[in-house]
DNA sequence: TCCGGGTTCTGACAGATGTCACGGTGAAGC
DNA sequence: GCTTCACCGTGACATCTGTCAGAACCCGGA
């Protein structure tokens, strides 16, 4: 019995190059390829692949998200999210949007078509090495508001504005940009925003 | 005649993938694939290969290094760059470094196996749309402390590190950088560094 | 020779940023 | 009830940062 994959990249040479790799594998069949996030769910409709392999980094609709709107429109098709790197953020957020597979692009095409086999058979699969990682990286140390003024702040570049956007004095805003800049223990609040980021505490 | 491939990617997935794809194509045959950049000479001098496609993210050595040391040991193996991002500035340093093709990932494979086939048969390859927006970007409008200082911002955080690293006054040091981020059209010092770095400035 | 343009370097100043101490509120536990 | 604790919100203060005007220097051209 094949496996129907549908693959999501943005990288066209990738995208082929996977395709290639995994039509390799006898028990494998892709049937559909996007390089759009947004073109998942309209793929998948279409061709009912059993597992979709999502990048994340995407345009249009991030593999987070198509992650997440795939799992609920197309009940049947599981969802492996493949990534660059093992940001230990992107798993818990991955696995919140309903994906049951993580494999990072570092691991040899073994264990990949290995995630997709297992996937397939209705088991969960991720890296142990990257799980670890996730686990020592731990809840999110922030609190509410502190988490609000980090996101006002990827937009707007100075105090005022964000104060002004979350209806807050300036001082408040500093606060707790201090605050949040002791937890990621960084120097300035534009390290700890890429810190906070990266942690998926966003 | 077939032409003789080494591959150069950290990501074993993408390596694997890549591998495949081309060796799909009757002419190319790969002879080597390594993941870091400073296994790429050895690899070159052992399995002589015609062309060699090296990315640009690598531990070790990047890419870029790496092709300037192959092309001065191994002058018979001609250098492709295969990279994530066009960003403007890699294509630059990668001629000087010695490339004599640039493609990006997010090319379609025929674009990268012509690219390869010209490459062999002595010709220059470069992504057209990429070559017009390096030519855009134009030279760099730092002057050479300008530079000097971005650099040390790369890794020192505070001002007074900068200076006394430069063995500058703080007040040069903040002017130096007042120039950059006029120059690059940024509000930080942070930012003017991203850009300056992503024009190939640095 | 002198002049002008560009670069290097500096201190002074205003404004932005990070840290601190403090008060208020609500939930949990004795 | 009271205490404790964590969180929210604020202003004050010291420090850091970015901008400005200007002095010294080099170099090529009138």
């Amino acid at each position: 019995m094949t496996i129907r994959l549908l693959l999501a990249d943005d990288q066209e040479l990738i995208r082929q190059a996977l395709g290639v790799l995994l039509d390799l594998e006898p028990d494998f069949e892709v049937v559909a390829s996007v390089g759009r996030g947004d073109e998942v769910t309209a793929a998948a409709l279409e061709h009912r692949p059993d597992v979709a392999l999502l990048d994340i980094d995407m345009p249009g609709l991030d593999g987070l998200a198509a992650a997440a709107v795939l799992t609920a429109q197309v009940p049947g098709c599981r969802v492996v999210v493949l990534t660059t790197f093992g940001r230990t953020g992107y798993l818990r957020r991955a696995m919140e949007a309903g994906a049951v597979g993580f494999v990072v692009k570092d691991a040899p095409a073994a264990v990949l078509a290995d995630a997709i086999r297992r996937v397939a058979a209705g088991e969960r699969v991720v890296d142990p090495a990257l799980a670890a990682a996730t686990l020592a990286a731990g809840e999110s140390p922030l609190t509410a508001r502190e988490r609000d003024v980090l996101i006002a702040a990827r937009s707007s570049a100075t105090v005022a504005e964000i104060a002004a956007r979350l209806y807050l004095a300036e001082g408040t805003v500093r606060n707790y940009l201090s605050g949040a800049t002791t937890k990621t223990g960084t120097r300035n609040r534009i390290e700890a925003l890429r810190v906070a980021d990266e942690r998926g505490w966003l």
